[in-house]
DNA sequence: TTATTGATTTGGAACGTTCCTATCGAACAA
DNA sequence: TTGTTCGATAGGAACGTTCCAAATCAATAA
C-alpha cells in the first residue's frame, strides 16, 4: 500500500481511503491512485484488514453430513447467499462426529469468524455447545433444534410436514402406518414422529409405538429398518421414513425381498432431494424448499450481527407434500379410472 | 497476549513461544503461561499470525455444481484431507458461472490461501484462468483437465473407465451404442467419449457420430437426449452416459415412455454416486473412488506448497465398473441359467 | 489582504502476532 | 576471581491495514 501511495504521490490514508471508496478523496486523486494499484498489480490484504476489526468476513458453516443431497443442497443455499451479503463461507463437514465439531469451532473462533451457521452433529446438546461457540460470537442453529439454546433456529416445519405426509397414507386407505429411521434423541426426529402420531389421532388410530423402527438415517438404516419391520408378525402396510435417503434404502430393500413399493407397500420420504423423483419407485415426499432455508440461515445470521433480537431470528418453513409413486396413489387412480 | 504476558510475569515473546509450543521454554515458566491463558479465556488469533506469513492456513476449494452428489463426495473427501493436513477450507461452489469463478478466485487471493484447488467452471480456459490465478499460489486443478496449463490435475482415467462401460455394452451384445450428455468443449467429455469410441473400435465398429448426443451434464440434460435419440429412425439399443445424474435422468425418460432400461435398452452411467444404486433401475456405473481423489487433490495441493515439481503432482484415478441392472446384463444371466 | 470555511490529505498509533537481536543469570573452566 | 558459554527470557521492529487528529489547500467572505 506504501508502494502505491509512493507511486501515486500521496499518503498510505489517501490510499485507503480509495480502497473503500470514500468520497472525500478527489476524483483526479482516485483515478491516479487506482492505475498505480493496477500498473503494480496490488491486491488487497484482507487479513490485515480485519486485524483492526471487530471481526473478519467469514463466516462458518458447519454441516453435519456434506455427502446427504438433502444438506449438499442446504450448503448451497447458505453459501449462495454468504456470498451475495459479502460473507465468505468456511466450510466444515462433520460427519456427525462431535470431536471433529469441537475442533472446527476453536478453529472457527481463532479465525474470527463474523459469525457461524450450523447444523450440530447428532446427540449435540446446547450445553456442551455453549461452552465451545462463546455467546460473542453470533451463530444460527439450522435443521436440528437445540432445546434451551438462545440461539435462532432455521428449518422445516417438521411436525407439520410428516403428519400432512401420513395423513396422505391414511387416506390411501392404511390403517397400519410404521415409521423408519432417526433417532429418539433427536429433535427432529421427535418432531416427525409426532407428526406421525398426530395424524394417526387424527384419524382416530392408536399410534403403534412397536412399529416406530429407529436406525441410523441413512440408506443403510432404512434397510435396516426394513429388516426388523418384516419380522414383525404382522407388518405395516405403509411407512413414513425420517427422510429421502432412509426411503431410498427401504425402497430398495423392500424391492430385492420382492415387495414392490408402491404396490405391494407404500413408502413415503422427507425433504424432496433431487434424486427423489428418480428413485425405484419416485419417491412421494415432504418438499421443504431447502435452498431457500438455506438463504434464511443467512439472512438470520445477518440479522444477528447487525444485533437484532434473536428472537424474532428463527424461521420455520412451510412444507408441501409431493405425490409421486412409491406411495401407491397412482396406481390407485389408475385402479378407479 | 501482552495481558497473557503480564498475568504470567513473563514477556510477550516468552507468550509466543509457549504457544508454538518451542523447546526452549523452561517447564516451570511454560505452566505458568498455560494457566494463565487458561484463566483469561486467551483465544489465538491466527489472522494475526499469518500478517507475517507468506500465506494463511486456508486453501480455496472451488466447486462447479456442489448439488451434484459426484462433487459433493468429492468436497467431503477434500475438505477432510484438508483439515488433516491442517488446512482450513473456504468454500465456493461457482455452479459452473465464470463470473463467480473469477470474483471467488479474487477474493481468495485477498484472504492470502495458501493453495486453491478447483474444478473449473465449464468453459473455463487455461488462458484466462493463468490471469485469475497468479502462478504464485498453488492450484491443482480436478475433474476437467486444462489443456496448456502447468498446474497438476487430479481426476479419474476417464478414458479408460468409459472404455470399459462401452466394452461391457458390447459383450452383452449390443452394436448400437449411443452416448448421451456433455459438451464437446470440455476435456472430461473428449476423453469420456474417447473412451466410447475406443471400445467401438475394438470391436470393429464404425463410431457413428449421429449417436453421440450432447446435452448439458444433469437429470434434465438426460432426458432431452432421450427425446432427440428416440426421435431417430433407429435409435440405439444401448447407450453410455456423461454421468450417473445424466443417466438418471435418462433412465427415467425411457421409463416415462415405457422403455423399461435394464430390459428394452441398457443404460450405463459414470462416478457410482451412492445414488446410483436407488435409481430405477439401478445403475450400472464406473467407479472412480471418489472420496480418494478428493484426497489426492489435497495431497499434490500439499506437494506443490512444499515446492515439489508439478510434473510428478497429477493423478490419474483407476476405474471400476460397478455391474449392475440398467445395462441389462442381470436379466441376461437370469435368461441364460 | 486576512480570516474563515470546507474539502482533501497526511502522520502516526493501533490491531496481535513472529522473528531477530539482545540481555540476563548461572554454571563452568582457567 | 574473571571470562566464557549456554539456556532462558526480553525488547522492538515488522506485517498491511484502519482510524483519529491534525495539517494543508483552495475558495470565499469580510
Amino acid at each position: 500500500m506504501i508502494d502505491i501511495a509512493r507511486a501515486a504521490g500521496v499518503s498510505k490514508s489517501t490510499v485507503s481511503l480509495v480502497l473503500r471508496d470514500s468520497a472525500q478523496v478527489k476524483g483526479e486523486t482516485r483515478q491516479r491512485v487506482e492505475q498505480a494499484m493496477q500498473r503494480l498489480g496490488y491486491v488487497y490484504n484482507r487479513g490485515a484488514a480485519s486485524l483492526r476489526a471487530a471481526s473478519s468476513d467469514f463466516v462458518g458453516m458447519i454441516i453435519s453430513d456434506l455427502t446427504n443431497p438433502f444438506f449438499a443442497e442446504l450448503a448451497v443455499g447458505i453459501e449462495d447467499a454468504l456470498y451475495r451479503l459479502g460473507f465468505v463461507p468456511i466450510l466444515a463437514n462433520t460427519n456427525e462426529d462431535h470431536e471433529r465439531q469441537a475442533h472446527v469451532l476453536r478453529s472457527l473462533r481463532e479465525h474470527h469468524v463474523a459469525g457461524v451457521i450450523m447444523s450440530p452433529a447428532r446427540g449435540s446438546d446446547a450445553w456442551s455447545l455453549a461452552s465451545q461457540l462463546p455467546a460473542s460470537i453470533p451463530g444460527v442453529i439450522t435443521m436440528r433444534r437445540m432445546i434451551g439454546s438462545p440461539l435462532p433456529y432455521v428449518g422445516p416445519d417438521n411436525r407439520t410436514g410428516s403428519r400432512e405426509a401420513v395423513e396422505h397414507l391414511l387416506r390411501l386407505g392404511h390403517r397400519r402406518i410404521g415409521y423408519f429411521g432417526g433417532d429418539a434423541t433427536m429433535t427432529t426426529q421427535q418432531e416427525r414422529v409426532g407428526g406421525w402420531r398426530d395424524a394417526l389421532a387424527g384419524a382416530g388410530i392408536l399410534a403403534d409405538e412397536t412399529l416406530v423402527f429407529e436406525t441410523l438415517p441413512t440408506r443403510e438404516g432404512g434397510r435396516q429398518a426394513v429388516d426388523r419391520a418384516l419380522a414383525l408378525p404382522r407388518p405395516p402396510t405403509a411407512v413414513a421414513c425420517y427422510n429421502d435417503i432412509v426411503a431410498m434404502g427401504a425402497t430398495r430393500a423392500f424391492a430385492s425381498r420382492g415387495i414392490i413399493p408402491g404396490v405391494d407397500i407404500a413408502v413415503v420420504g422427507f425433504d424432496d432431494i433431487a434424486e427423489a423423483e428418480h428413485n425405484a419407485p419416485p419417491l412421494t415426499t415432504v418438499n421443504a424448499d431447502t435452498r431457500f432455508l438455506g438463504a434464511q440461515c443467512a439472512e438470520s445470521l445477518l440479522g444477528l450481527i447487525r444485533g437484532e433480537d434473536p428472537a424474532g431470528l428463527s424461521f420455520l418453513g412451510q412444507t408441501k407434500l409431493i405425490v409421486r409413486e412409491s406411495c401407491g396413489a397412482a396406481r390407485r387412480e389408475r385402479k378407479a379410472s
